[in-house]
RNA sequence: GGGCGAGUGUCGGAAUCGGCAGACGAGGCGGACUUAAAAUUCGCUGGCCGGAACGGCCGUGUGGGUUCGACUCCCACCUCGCCCACCA
């Protein structure tokens, strides 16, 4: 009778262990280079989900594969602790947000530890902590006085179930809703705080200082997007210059009408007195459209004239002037020439509208007569005057050097990428350190008075409206500047502020004088590895880039980027293939397999399911197999080997052959993330050993090295069952302080090799040969077999290929 | 409409400096153990044609191409997924 695994024995016993040692408190070494290691941190919903599960353990075991490669590792956590869900429980069943927060984080913590992982807890970092959100405060202020930060007047978007203003990134899908709730958003009007992100536009398309997936690089490259062109100056009849931005210069003398956004302030200035009534309604409609729902995209185009005229800044013909819902006014300068032979949307419009439809660049075949369709491409510029016989490229640059000389445009460049709006209109996050006073507007709160502190007593109603607003005690305060009666700003900040920079907080979490300490962010910052979810891509981490190079321009930080690495986990979903949902029954529970099966299986099991960015559904027979795969190490270690077996003179070979191999190919696994290859890796390993052992190979001196080896490469995998083999294996406390073995080339070296025989390419025959024969003794092979000669009767040998240490193809005719 | 990514057994997946397709695991089938079941353990398991072969043919979404040799490279197409979308 061997002795079984008791997983939860052990994993409770060595979580004890580790915590009483304090064995992952990580403080400066220099004698080792540093490695920040950071996971994105959870939301406290209340509940460990196996997503965070197959977040963090793998991220767990790399940090832990990269610690015993010789590094000093720190593998922080902490809680993104602000935000609607603790607002909403808040109003519905009256706990306060702070109370409910902090009770989903305590037992959080303690799901978290059952992970068995190597966070450093006395790092921890809750953003809802006044000495958090302070720096929240004072980064604000910063900001603030580098003209960063700015208050403005704009139509936003408002999502009327969170009853906040929302980021333009949290605006999501082509109904436009909120990214939270999928509730429609609308417009509103409203003066709002924004970080001006835009001015980092052009850095942020530079993603060289980091190596980050491509296709996180491709998401933001396409957000900010870029679009290089001209702004061309028309004239209108009256003296004002409209301008529009083209991306296509070299279609300037195609352009026979000029369409202004709705919202465009020349709308109202330059409407004629018959069109005024038409217009004044179009707008309307227009903009009520966009506030009620965004319609069909493939809705018709409309407009109408505004009865005013244009001149063109090279040919001074006459151009009609139109209103039109199809031109926005937060994109480029809100007004477009329309060049209905080259643009499909202003072929449409001029179609409907009866308008000229000239053609300036020659569609290939053209055989003169009028379009059936806008040609979007490049091509020759045809009645364009003196630009004629250009090719779009040439004729992009001389018509916008032609515009300069004239005085009636530019190069330029747009962005879609908009300022980052922060103000929320809700309690639990961090207030905006400014006070509007009658006299002075809008002041910052000195640093001395910082933080600006959520009042407790606020009262949870469900009128949609933030409870500062009515908090005399919050609201009402004396002016900093004149110290005259005031109010405080009742909105507080998007929590994507929070954790735009908590990765630095870690390196420093209790300092009270500073957001950190230079000393302690030079010594670890920035981020070596940074592991998440693909979501983010252009929110979190974009603001988190954004913040890093304001930082740096205000001297904070040394660096350009915060995350020099980058990797995106996939998701996991339900054994039904879906999505993991309450409503759907699917949800899998990690703590229900911690219990029966062990936090080591669990990990495992994450980690064998596929590659780590592909996610994939829980399959609960697959967990059985990497259960059965742990039992079998753990009588491998754990039973007495068969007695009486006499070992071939090859089996200490054969088991230093097995485990050095196999050490290859776990290194180069770990090294890129291949976590499921590197189980498998270990399987075989271990299958292997279990025949040797049948075989006697236990006798040899070579058998207790190689569990050794076992429990250290499966120490970063499951950490619990690696530390207990290793310690019945005679092995110094803690395995997780040990070096990462080095695999030996002489031992994974084999004698022989599997020789593959092709004729014409098609595999014939396989042949055992020793090692390391030259192009000689491996032709003589090819010839020498049976199988070879059988496919070459009747032909002529044409040709030899042979491929040292893998195969000979025979070409014969 | 634009961009990005992916198509391999029954399933998750392995193998891409071009060189044995299907490692490892799940599922299935069969055997051992057991009164029985579970657990454990051993064997088989891409398709087709063979009684069988330590036989042959076919086979990595489809069709072409390059090559001695293609899951891998090139071209075209199909399907699916994700992101963006009246962006001028």
């Amino acid at each position: 009778m061997s002795e079984s695994y008791d997983a939860k024995a052990i994993e409770a016993k060595w979580q004890a262990r580790w915590n009483a040692d304090g064995l992952y408190r990580v403080g400066a070494d220099p004698s080792r280079p540093k490695f920040l290691f950071v996971t994105m941190y959870p939301y406290p919903s209340g509940d460990l989900h196996i997503g965070h599960w197959y977040a963090m353990t793998p991220s767990d075991a790399k940090a832990r594969y990269l610690s015993m490669r010789g590094h000093n590792v720190l593998f922080p956590m902490g809680f993104d602790a602000f935000g609607l869900p603790a607002e909403n429980a808040a109003i519905q069943h009256g706990i306060h947000p702070y109370k409910w927060t902090m009770a989903n984080i305590e037992r959080m913590r303690g799901q978290l530890r059952s992970m068995g992982a190597m966070f450093d807890w006395s790092r921890e970092v809750v953003t809802c902590h006044p000495e958090y959100y302070t720096w929240n405060q004072w980064f604000f202020l910063k900001f603030y006085e580098a003209g960063l930060a700015y208050r403005a007047m704009a139509a936003v978007d408002w999502c009327p179930n969170c009853n906040t203003t929302l980021a333009r990134e949290q605006v999501v899908g082509a109904d436009r809703v909120c990214e939270r709730c999928g509730t429609p958003v609308i417009k509103k009007d409203l003066e709002q705080w924004f970080f001006r992100i835009t001015k980092y536009a052009d850095e942020l398309l530079d993603f060289s200082k980091m190596e980050w997936p491509e296709r996180v690089e491709t998401l933001q490259r396409n957000w900010i997007g870029r679009s290089e062109g001209a702004e061309i100056v028309y004239t209108s009849e009256q003296g004002d210059p409209i301008t529009v931005f083209t991306t296509r210069p070299d279609t300037l003398f195609g352009a026979t009408f000029l369409v202004l956004a709705p919202e465009h302030p020349l709308v109202e200035k330059l409407t004629t007195p018959q069109h005024r009534a038409e217009v004044t309604a179009y707008v309307y409609r227009a903009r009520r459209q966009t506030e009620i729902e965004r319609l069909a995209e493939d809705r018709e185009k409309t407009g109408v004239s505004i009865g005013a005229y244009a001149r063109h800044p090279l040919t001074n013909a006459r151009i009609p002037i139109y209103v039109g819902d199809y031109v926005l006014l937060t994109y480029g300068t809100g007004a477009i020439h329309a060049v209905p032979a080259h643009d499909s949307r202003d072929f449409e419009f001029a179609r409907k509208y009866r308008l000229p439809i000239p053609v300036v660049i020659a569609p290939p075949d053209w055989d003169g007569k009028p379009l059936a369709d806008a040609y979007n491409g490049e091509g020759v510029l045809v009645n364009s005057g003196a630009f004629d016989g250009l090719r779009s490229q040439e004729a992009k640059q001389r018509i916008t050097e032609a515009l300069e000389q004239a005085g009636r445009g530019r190069a330029a460049v747009t962005y879609r990428l908009r300022d980052w709006l922060i103000s929320r209109q809700r309690y639990w996050g961090t207030p905006i350190p400014i006070v509007y006073c009658r006299a002075c507007g809008a002041v910052p709160v000195p640093y001395a008075d910082l933080p600006v502190v959520l009042p407790e007593d606020a009262e949870f109603l469900p009128t949609g409206e933030s409870p500062l607003k009515h908090n005399d005690g919050f609201l009402r305060t004396m002016c900093p500047k004149c110290g005259g009666t005031a109010e405080r700003e009742t909105d507080t900040m998007d929590t994507f502020v929070d954790s735009s920079w908590y990765q630095f907080r870690y390196l420093d979490p209790h300092n009270g004088a500073a957001p950190f300490d230079a000393a302690k962010l030079r010594a670890w910052a920035p981020v070596d590895q940074y592991t998440g979810g693909i979501e983010h891509a252009v929110m979190h981490l974009m603001y988190a880039r954004f913040f890093t190079k304001a930082m740096r321009d205000l001297g904070l930080v040394p660096f350009d980027e915060p995350m020099l690495r980058l990797f995106n986990q996939g998701i996991i979903l339900g054994p039904d293939g879906n999505r993991m949902s309450k409503s759907r029954g699917n949800v899998v529970n990690p703590d229900d397999y911690v219990g029966t099966m062990g936090a080591d299986v669990v990990r495992a099991y994450l980690m064998f399911i596929g590659p780590w960015d592909g996610g994939g559904p829980w399959n609960p027979k697959g967990i059985e197999g990497v259960h059965r795969f742990l039992l079998r190490v753990w009588h491998l270690v754990v039973d007495p080997p068969p007695a009486g077996r006499v070992p071939s003179p090859e089996a200490a070979a054969q088991v230093r052959r097995t485990i050095h191999q196999t050490l290859r190919r776990v290194t180069d696994d770990l090294e890129g993330f291949r976590f499921n290859t590197a189980v498998a890796a270990l399987m075989e390993c271990t299958n292997a050993l279990g025949r040797l052992r049948e075989e006697g190979a236990a006798e040899t001196a070579e058998w207790q090295p190689a569990l050794r080896a076992l429990a250290l490469m499966l120490a970063p995998l499951t950490p619990h069952l690696a530390e207990e083999l290793w310690v019945r294996l005679g092995g110094a406390y803690s395995v997780h302080r040990q070096a990462w073995p080095a695999w030996d080339p002489a031992a994974v070296h084999e004698d022989t090799m599997t020789l593959v025989l092709q004729v014409n390419g098609r595999v014939r025959d396989r042949v055992t040969v020793p090692a390391g024969l030259d192009d000689v003794h491996l032709r003589e092979a090819a010839f020498g077999s049976d199988k070879v000669r059988k496919f070459l009767d009747g032909k002529s040998v044409e040709d030899v290929i042979v491929v040292p240490g893998k195969l000979v193809n025979v070409v014969a005719r």
